[in-house]
DNA sequence: GATGAATGAGAGTTCATTCAT
DNA sequence: GATGAATGAACTCTCATTCAT
């Protein structure tokens, strides 16, 4: 069935093709016939693969919220101390996005948009979050019965884990120059999980 | 003579109306009669007050950022330990915009905005982040040789301290109901502050 | 009856603002601000003394108007042979409205909008080119009674007149430094009048 | 594949249709919708074939002057008495331009917009004027060569002859019906030939 | 399947005019 | 009489989406 795989690839070339476009001028400062000219094919054809404009930001963001998650749980599975699996979920989230601070910038438009464009938003940030933070409270609860953190942590602590890497994209994509993002990864795991510890 | 009117009132008056609006369906998607309607005068009284809806969105942004400048700046000039000062600063900083989501969301519709508008930006929010980086930086020296700090902290620790910031606003944004502001600012100050203790 | 004059002095006094408003910028282009702000009084007062914006523009023709017919008649009902008649009006016209090139702009504007502005006009420009082609044509009837023209001259001779009056009117306009107008009403006269000598 | 059009053919359908809808209500009352609806076709297809409202006429403008001067340099080129070249160039512009009035009223719409638009002129009519002149004089240099007019014309006679062209233009625009344009253009030929002449 | 010509809803802004003071 | 604050109709241009070929 060679149709079905020349789809998909098609499918994901207009989309990185998108995602570059998306990532020169915005979001909606980027036109369908821009999107076209980067991937070298028509305007309707897009519409052959993807049904609106919305749909390729959404699919694009999609796809590294997947991967996303999937690296976060391979690092949930594995054989490491919680507080280490903490650490090392910080490193990669932030490793993982900050190739390339323009689609950063691409997934805060459509953040942003997805909160005011009235419709129910196609993707759940607010789902996202939480579960972030409940995955925080679990591995904070493991690394409490390990003895490894304090007992008087404050019940808002998995909030502050996300905020700090939140936050640091935040500034990241306003200034990409003003740090390293590995070095801040690694001095996020050191001031926080610092303030965590017994 | 002619209908005398207090143009500084119904200025602030518009700029209300026009964060309301705004509010209700961010920036990009409220119309200039939006904004009329919510202040019950007509489309055409805006531009006696206002040269753009850019402008009411950027005068609004000033206004509060001023007013953060002018409180981070008050507790600075205060007689407290810098470590104090950094608590009171995170403090008052997520006090003042906690009263109301949605006003923040429209700043960040301003922000991811201005990233991407092309035009110089009327608002250089890379100078903000890096004007409160320095105070943190300053406020740590200070800190440090009053040995209430570790020595060795990393160099990029002012940007965790507004990353944190930041990013409790963005899950805010997305949840108002997620946590309690207040509890939450507590929460920061706890585990970072510790975080950052000797 | 003091109130009557002063009424009819401001009247003036705006209109004269009015034609430096329009001479700047043209017609279409210019605000009554700016006409307003030209005559240092207020929006609103213009209206106390001229129905519209049009109107200012059609009384200040008509009082161009009004003098070139005045000066036309003088001469018509002087003691001259006919053909020194039409030189001296084709003089007197030329540098009645030499004057000023912006002023003659505005009236062009004003002639064009006249055509096209759909209402019946205020002005009747056919009238106007008529009366002058009818006048010309008395005096060339009794130029030729007296023999000092051919009497093969074509019928429509006294539109060449006009013409060529309105014509250099048209040229200037585009380009004041293209030709003295002086000697260009004097070229005319030389070239046109011994066109029709026997 | 795609609908194909003939993108030359359908951008000349385009104009004609503005240039129809420009002639009944004038340039600037003119709406793109009119334009449209004229054109049979949606309003944001003329933006598919012209850049804007202005573009339209410019560009209509241009058709003609073009064939104006081609046909002017055509007659220049012939083997004819250099007389004889400026009565056929009188002529050949006023027959190409009698054919329709609202035409011709549109073009000084679009030359009076020119002057006062501010902007540097699409098109340089002082440099149109100017190009007629210094062809007339021309023309007149070798007619005095020849002894076929006399000595003692004045300089600005090729101004003399531009005027007694757009004048006729000015009073034909005005009131189509005054005269009949092929009498009108001998009439011109006679009287001012003769006033030529030795 | 691919294309791009066609579309029209939509929105920011201007400005002549009105009218309350 | 004088004023200028208020108004809203009007208009150009953009661009996501459709659909005939």
């Amino acid at each position: 069935m060679p149709k079905i795989v020349d789809k998909t690839a098609k499918r994901e070339e207009i989309l990185q093709a998108a995602l570059r476009a998306f990532a020169k001028k915005g979001f909606s400062h980027t036109k369908m016939e821009d999107v076209a000219r980067e991937a070298g094919i028509g305007k309707g054809t897009i519409y052959e693969y993807f049904r609106s404009k919305g749909e390729l930001l959404q699919t694009a963001y999609e796809n590294y919220l997947q991967e996303t998650y999937r690296q976060t749980y391979e690092i949930i599975q594995s054989a490491r101390p919680p507080l280490e699996k903490i650490r090392e979920i910080i490193l990669s989230i932030i490793r993982y996005y900050s190739r390339d601070p323009a689609i950063m910038r691409v997934f805060f438009d459509f953040w942003i948009e997805s909160i005011h464009s009235g419709r129910e938003p196609v993707i759940d940030f607010k789902k996202i979050y939480a579960d972030y933070r409940e995955m925080s409270r679990a591995l904070l609860r493991q690394a409490l019965e390990r003895g490894e953190i304090r007992a008087n942590l404050p019940g808002n602590t998995p909030s502050v884990l996300v905020a700090v890497v939140e936050g640091t994209f935040l500034q990241w994509i306003i200034d990409p120059e003003a740090f390293d993002m590995e070095k801040m990864a690694e001095a996020i795991v050191d001031v926080v999980l610092n303030g965590l510890r017994a």
